[in-house]
DNA sequence: AATGAATGAGGATTCATTCAT
DNA sequence: TATGAATGAATCCTCATTCAT
């Protein structure tokens, strides 16, 4: 058997080939379009045997794509977020840095959306309720140190997942040039700060 | 046979029974493992034959199926939005009945978010585009009536979708009391409104 | 039950319009690709089952169709046939003739080939048999006459019936000139007369 | 694995085990009844899924089936063919050889007739067409060597190669003896012989 | 560590035919 | 006489997975 110890993203060789075949299929076809015989082709595999050696089930493979697409965006986005100054900022960047990742990766965007769309509907929903959990602790957070208005920071994590989702499948469907990404981007993070009640959000 | 001139919802015996059929079947496993066997199964027919005798394709009993639950959908929030006065009242209107229509049809709105999901990722988008082109236009009147704030009102359309199906989405998850679905919509119609910039949209 | 008496070819309303359509059905896709929904279809009838009434199953729809074709074809043939005087003139009208009828009904043509076609890799032989039969007969008188040569009847019978069909399926292919066609059935009568060793047998 | 570059007739392993299965059941119950399940079956195998990994599809299948055939009943005429001496001998030989070969491979030619019969209603005539050019080729060759009359190669070919697979095809339908087969093959090439005006073309 | 052949269930769809009305 | 709904077997094909080498 392979050895498991200390790997998470950063797959090693043939696993990481197949991955990065994974994303690349996932991101043209769909999540649920995407066989492995589709993937073992993109890999340039010749059989789709290899895939199955190397992971436990679709399931074990679609974790490992999920893990390194949300590792490449959440890289893309944390530059940004960790740049800014202030919960509403942040706030700000996160929105911001999420929608115009679209233009930097493309394919990893295109491939989460997919996955977390088929999660939605699935038993696995582990991508998604992380995500969520995470921005709403921020919120939470953010609320406490008074910076945020008065909200349910729950439906709010969420309400602003979905419409930042929403618009990135939007952008997704035909490729945005750079000015319209940003413009949307600015848009979007305008609305959800003044959703949120933030303090002195002025970009 | 019934005049099926004219048929649009409304289907005529058998085919009603099989699109009722498949809204659940969509409901409970999703619409990518919504096979025809299965639906046939749900509907009490002896062979998936009688499915394709009534409809062209899957696609075209998709379509049905997404008529029907848009309809049922429709007509629950249509009498909440009509009874609204104002543009920002009738935005509230359309939230909150988006989201308490979880309680009124569940099977209905679970299907529905499952076939959207789909069509993300596929090639049809008619429903998607119709439903956020719609509330676009809404939204476009009420910025001209100076109801609401400035804002793209294309942005704002996808925000506004992507985050009433978001907290469907997660309300259908797990049954939902009715309070925390009266709680969960009028959290969501207050942060949408806010974000609107809309007058007097005390709820 | 529908009256049987004396129809032979010449079929009664609905009987007719069916056959009309199958031999249309037959000529465009083929006789295994000629469904009965294909066939309901053509002749703008609302379901298979109006078929399945008036024919006891495909074998006795596709009996009635050769039937059909064959009386359209043999009219247009004797006609030509029986102007020859001798045995010579006669085997070369009807080698021309057969070829020419391409020209004055294309789709019957192609539907006979398609069904003899399947005869050939299958149960049913009376068309094909009754067919190679007749001119092997009428060679055989011509031998007893002395116009033709010395051969085997029934090969030459079969070589004859053979280099037709493989030359009106030529033929078919692709729609010919009426020039091309009477050229090439000059060339086919002028080959197979000698074969046959026709005495005087200048076109 | 064996090499499989360069592969064209001889087939690794498995694939000829179903290639032979199907030049079997081709020839048993016809092309259009030849179902990936029978072929399946005949072959031992558990399941089409089989098939259907060795095979694009069915036509993918058929065309190695009619590579097989055709590469079997070329080797046994070819021999005969480049035995004799003079352009109308090597006629001869082609169409007593072709004749003949019913009795040594009888399979393999009911599998190809049944093959090229589909074609001639089908939309790929590669294998036709290219026997017929073949010939023609040869025929004209022959008439610029003064061995052959006057005539269209083109409509000589057509009724050559139609003329034997009618012969053929009656002889395959109940089994014939070496002496009947020897027989109409040579009673066969002198009605052609004579139609080409073959000089010197005694057997 | 890797391969590729094999599996068998399940996918949608088409088919000729039957039957109650 | 006619209809159209119903049937269920059969079509080819794709799927994730397993296993011997």
């Amino acid at each position: 058997m392979r050895a498991t110890r200390g790997r998470t993203f950063t797959e090693t060789g043939r696993r990481a080939q197949i991955v990065a075949a994974a994303v690349e299929t996932i991101a043209e076809v769909g999540y649920q379009q995407a066989s492995f015989a589709k993937i073992a082709k993109k890999a340039g595999l010749s059989s789709t045997g290899m895939i199955s050696y190397h992971f436990t089930g679709k399931e074990d493979l679609v974790r490992a794509v999920a893990e390194d697409v949300v590792a490449t965006v959440t890289a893309f986005m944390r530059e940004r977020i960790e740049a800014a100054v202030g919960r509403a900022a942040r706030l700000r960047a996160y929105v911001e840095s999420n929608i115009e990742v679209v233009g930097a990766h493309p394919a990893h965007v295109r491939a989460l959306l997919s996955i977390l769309a088929g999660e939605r509907s699935g038993a696995d929903t582990s991508v998604l309720t992380e995500r969520v959990g995470r921005l709403e602790a921020e919120l939470r957070d953010g609320q406490r140190a008074g910076e945020f208005g008065d909200f349910d920071p729950a439906v709010m994590a969420l309400a602003i997942t979905g419409a930042i989702d929403a618009l990135v499948t939007s952008l997704c469907r035909e490729p945005a040039t750079d000015a319209s990404l940003t413009h949307s981007a600015k848009e979007l993070a305008d609305l959800l700060l003044r959703a949120a009640g933030a303090r002195g959000s002025a970009s």
